[in-house]
DNA sequence: AATTCGTGGAG
DNA sequence: TCTCCAAGAAT
């Protein structure tokens, strides 16, 4: 580590700390002022957090706690109750990590969660920062929080001009120069709640920072072009068709997709492959559930994932008395609530409903 | 080290 | 419409 560019006063966590103190949101998962931090809250809570905002995670967490209190709870859950609950909030493999380490915190640690961010990594689902995390918010123990907010300010501060993700060890290392011994956990939601409202990508509110004075990009007046990052790569489109099919009683065909990758273990409509190409007829026959005279549905559906958009057609059919022959699970229509649909799957329902 | 993994809101 | 992006992890 280099020396940074320029000295931190003393009080800089204190005055963080003093802002903190009079700026307190009230979240689900936060303990108010006084109370004790339940660690099986704030692992659900970080987990359900990683790139994620606090919106979209907040009913989610509600629904969790109400109906698995604690890790035991979750630990007995199926994994499938799990992924339906997990349903829409997308990145799924956190919910199949959830459960796993929820198993593995019930069955080997007595439903305990480790208290040192060793152990703690040692854990499906926790990286770096969630670790830090749960040690200091959990635990009250000093550890450096990184996540995408400290790396902003930090950028910020010490005027980092070397783009993400390259300098995230040159960040985090000038973080954990900052970090101090007290109040570990109020100081680590105190770093994200600062990049979070004041410290933001655009527009930051730097006449509301407690630390304006010293920022070095502020005094540069490069505040909003930092942190600087690397060009992404561009997304392609990948196109396919799905198969609505519905069954003599009203049920819909579904099926669950495979337990890793994208979507791993939801449910999904049936579907061609997703190539870069659209299928032509010879690909939609050979990926059709049964051998029917399907009928195309007007307009597509469109969806953009992580990594590529998708552009889906659909095609419905009724099923006649051959319908069991299909391979997959035959679901009421309104008891598709009840299932693991991801968005994507959600709009292709909510479009064929519309059309068929 | 670079990819793969969702989603919905903001601008 | 389109880009960016939000309390990252696993491989």
């Amino acid at each position: 580590m280099t020396t940074p560019p320029h000295a931190a006063p003393e009080d800089a966590a204190p005055r963080l700390l003093f802002w903190y103190d009079r700026n307190r949101r009230d979240l689900p998962w936060r303990a108010k002022p006084g109370e004790v931090a339940d660690p099986y809250r704030v692992w659900l809570s970080e987990i359900m957090l990683q790139q994620t905002t606090v919106p979209a995670a907040a009913p989610y967490f509600r629904a969790f706690t109400e109906r698995w209190p604690t890790v035991r709870d979750l630990a007995a859950a199926p994994l499938d109750d799990v992924l339906v609950a997990w349903a829409g909030l997308g990145y799924y493999a956190r919910a199949r990590n959830l459960h796993k380490c929820a198993q593995a915190v019930a069955a080997e640690r007595a439903g305990c969660f480790p208290d040192k961010e060793a152990a703690l990594l040692d854990l499906p689902g926790i990286g770096a920062y969630t670790a830090a995390a749960i040690t200091a918010i959990a635990f009250g123990r000093k550890a450096t929080v990184v996540d995408g907010n400290v790396e902003r300010v930090i950028s910020r501060v010490f005027a980092v001009e070397d783009p993400l993700p390259g300098v995230k060890p040159k960040l985090r290392a000038l973080a954990a120069i900052l970090t101090p011994d007290e109040r570990p956990g109020d100081y680590a939601q105190a770093m994200m709640d600062l990049g979070a409202t004041v410290c933001t990508p655009r527009k930051p509110k730097c006449m509301l920072c407690p630390w304006s004075d010293w920022c070095a990009a502020r005094a540069a007046g490069v505040q909003e072009q930092l942190p600087r990052k690397a060009a992404k790569a561009d997304k392609p489109t990948r196109r396919g068709v799905a198969f609505w099919l519905l069954n003599p009683d009203g049920a819909v065909l579904l099926r669950r997709r495979a337990e890793d990758g994208l979507l791993g273990g939801m449910t999904e409509v049936p579907s061609t492959p997703w190539a870069g190409h659209a299928p032509g007829d010879a690909e939609i026959a050979e990926s059709a559930p049964l051998d029917l005279p399907w009928r195309s549905l007007p307009g597509v559906v469109r969806h953009t994932f992580s990594h590529f958009h998708l552009e889906l057609g659909v095609v419905a059919a009724r099923a006649g008395d051959g319908w069991r022959k299909a391979e997959g699970l035959w679901v009421p229509v309104d008891r598709l609530g009840g299932q693991a649909l991801p968005s994507v799957m959600m709009k292709v329902v909510r479009h064929a409903l519309a059309h068929a």
